[in-house]
DNA sequence: CGATCTTACGGGATTCGTAAACATA
DNA sequence: TATGTTTACGAATCCCGTAAGATCG
C-alpha cells in the first residue's frame, strides 16, 4: 500500500473546501477522479476519513485529527521543495569559495560586487589562505571553488579556468620610471626593491623573473603582507613588484604602477573545483562570471 | 511535474547507502528503476542531487543539504500515519462518552475496565451529565458516543442499541420484604420512599408507575444522588427505587435489593451517535461490546 | 576485466476523464 | 427533482523488470 502526495494534497484540499465538487476544480481534477484518490488514501489508511453523503462533506473525527498534522508536512515539504527550486535557478544560495590571500584582496571583491548587483540573493563565504590550504579546501569539499595561484598537480582537482596574473612595479609618484608604457626588469634591476615574504608565489616569481635577466634583486625591505610593502614603497624605501590583481586596491594618488614586462614569468592562477562533483548552481554561475571577467590564458584547460 | 513519497524514499535510502544497488535491494525494486526514479527527482527539483561514477554515489553540496530536511518530513509523515493506522486497528484511542450520571456510575465502568482488559492503550473521556446534555454534546460531535433515558426525537441522533434499566427496590438488610424473589408497587406502597429528584427519569417513572398502579407514593425523603438516597435507606427513612444499572455499586453488607416487578415503567436506555458520522475506529469496537453486554430491548433499533 | 550506473524497451498496473448510476434533501 | 457522490469503462500514462550499453578504476 503506498501513499502518495497527490493523496494528501486531494485530502487537505477536500478537507479545505468541505466539498468534492470544488476541491476537485481547484485540483485540475474531475471529480470522480478524486473520488477514487480519497478513496485509495483511506484503504491506504485503513480509516474513514470523510462522511459524505449526497448534501454535504464533512470530516471524521480521525480526519479531522490528521488533517492540521498532514496540512503541516505538506507545507514543509512545499517549503523545502520550493527552496531547492529556488537553489536550482541559481539566483539564490551560498558562493563558498577559497582564494589566495592576494587575489582575495584585488580584483574579486569587484567581480563579486558586479555578481551580486545581477544575484542580490547570493551570500559568499570566502576562505583567504595559502595555495595549498585552498587546493585542500576544494578537495575537502569545504568550498566549491579554490582560486589558486602556480601549478595543480591533484587528479581530485579539476581547473575550470586560468589566467595570468601580471607583475606591476609601484613606486611613489614621480618616480623617473612614471614616463614610461611599462618597465623592464633591467630598468629596476638598479633600484632597491620592497620584496615579498621568500615564502610567497609572488616572491618565487619575481626571483625567477631577475634570474632569467641575469641580475641580483637589491633588497630595500622584504614584507609579508602587500599593504606592507605598499607603505613602505610610500616610505621610500624602494620600488615593489606586485600582482596585477592586487592594484586596484593599492591605487592611491602618491604612487603609481607600470606593467613589468616579463610576461613569462606571470603568475600561473587557476579557477579549480573538485574534479567529478556538480557545482551548485550558484557557483556555477559565479564561475561562469569569473571566466567571462577574467581574460583566459593562452594555456590549456585541462589539469 | 509531480513529486512522489517514493521518490524521496529513494533519494534519503540511496543517500544513506551511498550506492543505487544496494539501495535498490533495500527498497525491493531494481536497480535501473532506481536510477530512473532520482533522475526524475532531479529534474523535478532541477538540481543534481548525486554525484555519481560507476565507481562512487555521493551527495552534491545540495543534496546533502536537503537530505536532513527531507529524511525529517518522510520520518514525521511515517509517524502520522502509523499512527492512523494503529487508530485503525481500534486498539488505539481515545472513547468520547456522554452518558447519565446514573448509568456512569453504575455497569459502565466494569464495561469499560473489561474493554481496556481487551484494549489496554484505550483511554476514555466520559461526560457523566443530564439525558438532554447528552444528546447535545452526541449532535455537536464533542463525544462519539451517547447513553440517554427516554425516548430520542432527533433526526440527527441515530440509536445504535436498546436495553431496558428494570428498577430495584432497596432496603434495610433484614426487611421483610428481603424474602420475595421480586417486589410489585403494591407492596412498596405502604411504606415511606426514598425517591429521586422530581426532574431525574427515575423519578418520572416511579411515578409513573405508580399512577399505573392507582397507588400513591408516600415521600419518606427525597435525594438528587442515588448515594444520598442509599444512605438515607440505610439510615432507616425508607426503602429507595433505583435502577439496576446502579445496583452493584450500591450493593452492601447491611443493604438488600429486589428487582421491582413493574417492567413496563423500565427504563428506556439507549446508545446513541450522530447519524451519518462514521465512528473512530475504537469507538465503533466500545459500541459493539456495549451492544454484547447490555441486553437488548426487545423495542426497535430505529429512531 | 569487473563492478556499477545508464539507456532501451515491452508488459502490466495505475490514473484520468466521460458517462451513467445512485442517493438524499 | 436537483445537486453531488459513486461506479464503470476505455484511453493514455507511468512504472517496473530484463537486457544491453557505457564508464571508470
Amino acid at each position: 500500500m503506498n501513499l502518495d502526495v497527490r493523496q494528501l494534497r486531494a485530502f487537505i484540499t477536500v478537507a479545505q473546501f468541505g466539498s468534492f465538487t470544488r476541491a476537485a476544480g481547484c485540483l485540475n481534477l474531475s471529480q470522480p477522479a478524486l473520488t477514487v484518490q480519497i478513496q485509495k488514501l483511506e484503504d491506504g489508511l485503513g480509516v474513514r476519513l470523510f462522511d459524505r453523503n449526497t448534501r454535504s462533506v464533512s470530516l471524521t473525527r480521525i480526519g479531522r485529527e490528521l488533517a492540521p498534522q498532514l496540512g503541516r508536512i505538506l507545507s514543509d515539504l512545499d517549503a523545502v521543495v520550493g527552496d531547492t527550486r529556488q537553489l536550482a535557478q541559481g539566483q539564490q544560495g551560498v558562493v563558498r569559495l577559497a582564494v589566495l590571500p592576494s587575489y582575495a584582496s584585488g580584483i574579486l571583491p569587484e567581480i563579486i560586487a558586479a555578481f551580486r548587483r545581477t544575484n542580490p540573493q547570493v551570500s559568499f563565504v570566502i576562505r583567504d589562505v595559502i595555495a595549498s590550504r585552498v587546493a585542500e579546501l576544494t578537495r575537502q569539499e569545504q568550498v566549491d571553488l579554490g582560486i589558486i595561484g602556480g601549478a595543480l598537480s591533484d587528479p581530485d582537482l579539476e581547473v575550470l579556468h586560468r589566467t595570468q596574473d601580471h607583475m606591476h612595479v609601484v613606486f611613489p609618484d614621480g618616480h623617473k620610471l612614471g614616463n614610461l608604457d611599462f618597465v623592464t626588469i633591467d630598468d629596476i634591476a638598479p633600484l632597491p626593491l620592497v620584496l615579498m615574504d621568500p615564502a610567497t608565489s609572488v616572491r618565487a616569481i619575481v626571483d625567477a623573473a631577475f634570474l632569467a635577466a641575469g641580475r641580483q634583486p637589491i633588497v630595500g625591505a622584504e614584507a609579508t603582507y602587500m599593504s606592507t610593502a605598499v607603505g613602505m614603497v610610500r616610505a621610500g624605501l624602494g620600488v615593489a613588484i606586485l600582482p596585477g590583481s592586487a592594484m586596484e586596491v593599492h591605487a592611491e594618488q602618491t604612487l603609481r604602477s607600470r606593467l613589468l614586462n616579463a610576461a613569462n614569468f606571470a603568475r600561473q592562477i587557476a579557477l579549480i573545483k573538485r574534479s567529478g562533483r556538480t557545482l551548485p548552481p550558484v557557483s556555477e554561475s559565479f564561475a561562469l562570471m569569473l571566466m567571462k571577467e577574467l581574460p583566459a590564458a593562452q594555456g590549456v584547460d585541462t589539469a
